[in-house]
RNA sequence: GCCUCGGUAGCUCAGCCUGGCAGAGCGGCUGCCUCGUAAGCAGCAGGCCGCGGGAUCAAAGCCCGCCCGGGGCUCCA
């Protein structure tokens, strides 16, 4: 007997098909019970009365501790793959459900025989997601016992449950060495990455230093007026997003993807859309409206997935890409997860499918994508140095794609995580992900793919091949970047640590919101100094004048406290000479002398290929308000 | 969801234990200073002490509930 016990918000389920000739009698409408303990139960071969008591005295001792008196036994097949036959478990669970009335608590039971919809909202606490099985052995009853967080949906993810990760780094020549036998030696990060996976240890306590960075550098800030995780964008901040947004969007395009389009809610009881929906455990935003329940999405594979189910395209067309930039992807996470920019529960996501014919198709593009992510990163200001990537596949396909595999981790070319498992349970066969470790040494997911061997036959997606005939495409998943937040989490996150290495902290000079400011020495400069303005404007360079009466030092103090790149300080000395003073915090804070051409030369061969938007602020400092401090 | 810590001026925080006039620094405004590479000087304004309830002659402070945030538990497709 196998049971899935969790504490529930409510249920809503309905009948909606007979299964079998011996199924009860029962309405074909929605039926409703809220604050319960649901019971999935699949009843096994050689399970006995006996069992059923048991089972019932356990349920009920639970009950007191959490201090309800309401169950639903849901029959529930899906938990066993050896189930007894269904005469004899409608007899267990009539005997259950009055065994269960005997003990005075108040119990219903979901109609046994029918295929049933149902939705439930789980509580949070560690307690509420119980699964247990209770084996027959040599005449007593042996309780299994697990206390186990899960969506009870799907017999997949139930499979997680008894599935083992086995933890390997993969070296950069492609052999596996078993991760207790690593030597970790120089791959600080990746060990720390490796214990954030496995052991899922956390040691410090301290607020995770890009949040006072993103208030004080007015990036963003929590709105209180909102949800959690639901973040307002100051226009530094909203300049920064704006440019990274830009950029994925141009190199996804480049790739060769399409940019699309999708909504952001959809209908709950979508036959599709609910299926995966179940197949995913997340907590998604519910939305009614009218007579209709929606969600929000939390990725684009919604809108991606229906949009090609309903275009024809043959072989010829692939690999077809389609690419969408999701402002929002929505996750309704747990309050206590969502955590600043690294967890949000309304987030920017590039998310990009490509659609490949075999598995052979599948693997080359998995490789050009996996280049194109690690570009992508390189050129958002995150090196190799600054995460690790994690490799996930079942055994089989290792063993298939041996070459393949070692090739990846040749590409990377630093020892990486690999996650092996026995059977495939998710939807894909191998994923990667690249970790960005923390402050905290928390590890964050930035880019990822996966090869997806199921979504395209739920969603009835096919494509034509040579000989006419319809077959479902394998589809990859990528978000090349992570979402943009993340992407601006680990550049703060990133500047802090090179702060406390005694350097001076940066973000890239593309996304510096001001690249360039100029400090007249005082107000009988600043007319001549906003025409070196606007000759550094008209070459793209976000340029800005610190025109208050502060002093000389104070300004300079606050343009580094801003981390701006080139602090100029002009007065009648430059303005003789046309040689400027040049304070360039990559050179640590050195001023150096050059010509404006120079500098403009400078500062555009390191924009080169990034996108570029105005400054988007007043050029006058004296002009602008304070958002934050 | 649970545990835990916090919420006082725009920001950072003290005051709370032991109830008795609401505080500091920064920022803002005004004035002086017009400056040569990381904090010039002075004055003024600024408060629903997170919100709601309770006990008290009296609450920022004590008690209860809620909201928001940090950290932890749990989890991440």
């Amino acid at each position: 007997m196998r049971i899935l016990q969790l504490h529930s918000n409510y249920i809503v389920y309905k009948p909606v098909k007979k299964e079998i000739s011996i199924a009860e009698e029962a309405a074909k409408e929605e039926n409703r019970v809220e604050e319960v303990v649901v019971l999935f139960t699949a009843i096994e071969a050689g399970d006995n009365s006996a069992m059923a008591k048991q089972a019932i005295d356990d349920v009920h001792a639970f009950l007191q501790n959490l201090k309800v008196n309401r169950i639903l036994l849901y029959p529930f097949a899906h938990l066993s793959s050896n189930l007894s036959k269904p005469s004899e478990a409608l007899k267990l669970i009539k005997e259950m459900e009055a065994h269960a009335k005997q003990k005075g608590i108040e119990t219903y039971r979901a109609p046994f025989g029918w295929t049933k919809q149902f939705t439930l909202s789980i509580k949070g606490h560690p307690l509420a997601e119980q699964s247990r099985s209770y084996v027959a052995e040599a005449g007593k009853t042996k309780v299994q016992q697990e206390v186990k967080e899960e969506e009870p949906v799907s017999a997949a993810l139930k499979a997680e449950d008894t599935l083992k990760s086995y933890w390997h780094i993969l070296e950069t020549d492609g052999s596996l060495v078993p991760i207790e036998e690593f030597n970790f030696k120089g791959h600080t990060n990746l060990k720390k990455f490796s214990q954030y996976e496995i052991k899922k240890a956390r040691a410090v306590t301290q607020m995770p230093p890009h949040v006072p960075l993103m208030k004080r550098l007015e990036i963003a800030d929590y709105e209180p007026g909102s949800d959690p995780g639901n973040l307002r964008w100051y226009p530094k901040g909203r300049l920064i997003k704006s440019l990274l947004e830009q950029f994925v969007t141009a190199e996804m395009i480049g790739y060769g993807a399409m940019e699309v389009e999708t909504p952001v809610m959809y209908d709950f009881n979508h036959p599709s859309l609910s299926d995966y929906l179940n197949r995913f455990p997340a907590r998604q935003y519910l939305l009614q409206s009218e007579d209709k329940d929606l969600f929000l999405r939390f990725a684009a594979c919604f809108g991606q997935f229906l949009m090609v189910h309903d275009a024809q395209f043959s072989y010829k067309q692939m690999p077809l890409k389609l690419y969408e930039l999701t402002r929002y992807s929505f996750r309704r996470e747990k309050s206590g997860e969502v955590c600043g920019l690294r967890r949000l529960r309304a987030f920017t996501m590039p998310d990009c499918h490509a659609f490949c014919t075999d598995l052979e198709q599948a693997k080359q593009e998995f490789k050009t994508r996996f280049n194109l992510c690690i570009s992508v990163l390189g050129n958002i200001g995150l090196s190799k140095d600054d995460y690790e990537i994690a490799l996930r596949f079942t055994k089989d396909f290792y063993e298939e794609n041996k070459e393949f595999i070692a090739e990846l981790a040749e590409i990377y070319g630093k020892p990486l995580l690999a996650e092996v498992w026995k059977e495939r349970f998710f939807y894909f066969r191998l994923k990667w992900d690249a970790n960005f470790v923390d402050n905290q040494d928390k590890a964050a997911a930035l880019s990822t793919d996966q090869i997806d061997v199921e979504n395209a036959k739920r969603y009835d997606i096919t494509y034509v091949n040579e000989k006419g005939e319809k077959l479902n495409p394998l589809i990859l998943h990528c978000s090349p970047s992570g979402a943009i937040e993340r992407c601006v989490y680990a550049l703060l996150e990133k500047a802090y640590k090179t702060q406390q290495k005694g350097e001076l902290p940066m973000l890239p000079l593309w996304l510096s919101p001001t690249q360039v400011r100029l400090i007249p020495i005082s107000d009988g400069f600043t007319e001549k100094v906003e025409e070196i303005a606007k000759k550094m404007a008209a070459k793209c360079i976000r340029v800005d004048i610190d025109d208050r009466s502060a002093t000389l030092q104070k300004r300079i103090r606050e343009a580094e406290m801003e981390w701006v790149p080139y602090v100029i300080v002009v007065g009648q000395r430059e303005l003789e000479s046309g040689v400027l003073s040049v304070r360039d915090r990559e050179a640590h804070g050195k001023v150096q002398k050059m010509k404006l051409d120079e500098l403009m030369a400078t500062v555009a061969s390191k924009l080169e290929g990034k996108p570029f938007k105005t400054l988007p602020l007043p050029l006058y400092l004296s002009k602008r308000p304070q958002f934050y401090g």
